[in-house]
DNA sequence: GGCCTCCATGTGATTTTATAACATCGATGA
DNA sequence: TCATCGATGTTATAAAATCACATGGAGGCC
């Protein structure tokens, strides 16, 4: 994971994810997060699920189903696809996680328990995914599908392109 | 393409898809601009090619590679895999078709020839897809690209809900 | 013409992603 | 006690995408 030693200590709240932060931080807050939401609702915030969340709290770039499959292997967890899928499904369902559809692959919300429709900048040098937050009834999309008489119940919004670190990296 | 004068008053220039319209025209004009476009550009319009534009360009939804793959087998092509994906790469890179992510299918371009970042409505009910355009560097996702210096190449919009006339249907 | 290169097409084989179908087990509660 | 439910596990298979390699036509060049 590459930790960038610079100055600055913390995640800005509902922003970048490109930027150096703490990251210890988000896996704990994120398992907290979790915890607290499931307890709420009276969801099963089990062993597996909770692995899996923390596999993908690891990283800020997204992982492919059968990756998270080999971790579980590797905590001890079943080792065949359903078992993958079946805790990522739960994750997603549930805010803890998004899918990158352009990807094929999952990634730990960055800004969980709040309702938000996300959005997805994707680095197609390092992998890495930052996470922001999309207002798709507010833009073009939005107004075509006032028009069309459209109900938009989700959306995905990914934007491939070049982090900023790797854009430095090229221009040297 | 998207030249109006031609429409029966229903379908919008550069919107819907949703719309009662005359269907004939998509297919025939479809065709036209890819054809103009890869004469100009030195690119070889080929037979499975135009084929698989053909195809897609028949339905107002996305068609999953299989599918156009089974429909070339029928009109005498190859009928292993490369096949389909070749011919539906080469329609994507040149903006004759666009990928849904989200169903990981193909759709005929709604205006080819113009340069666009398409966004999508997809229809969870009939699973027919309008296009429409979207401005994805205006938006939230703008600001937060800009804000994380992010460079932005290429966009995802998808949004899946339900189409007016399943709308209509449900409420019946 | 003969030859070379490029690119499109074709094939078989394989990899990657995702789901179906069914068995077991523990917790809950009538 | 026992029926039910949800979670986990397994085997098997489906669906989506790519790899690797052979063939064949169109142009350019000698």
């Amino acid at each position: 994971m590459t930790s960038p030693g610079h100055s600055k200590a913390d995640t800005p709240p509902d922003a970048l994810g490109f930027a150096a932060h703490d990251h210890g931080h988000c896996v704990e807050s994120g398992i907290a997060a979790a915890e607290e939401h499931c307890a709420a609702k009276g969801l099963q915030f089990t062993p597996v699920r909770r692995k899996a969340l923390e596999i993908l709290l690891q990283e800020h770039r997204a992982l492919g189903a059968y990756e998270v499959l080999n971790r579980l292997r590797s905590a001890g967890f079943g080792s065949q696809p359903p078992v993958a899928y079946r805790a990522l499904d739960f994750l997603v369902a549930n805010g803890f996680a998004h899918k990158i559809e352009r990807l094929n692959a999952f990634i730990a919300c960055a800004h969980p328990g709040t309702t938000h429709s996300p959005a997805f900048m994707i680095c197609r040098v390092c992998d890495s995914v930052a996470e922001a937050s999309a207002t798709p009834t507010r833009g073009a999309l939005g107004q075509a599908a006032r028009d069309a008489g459209f109900r938009i119940e989700r959306t995905v919004v990914e934007a491939e392109g070049v982090c900023p670190a790797c854009a430095e990296k090229a221009d040297a």
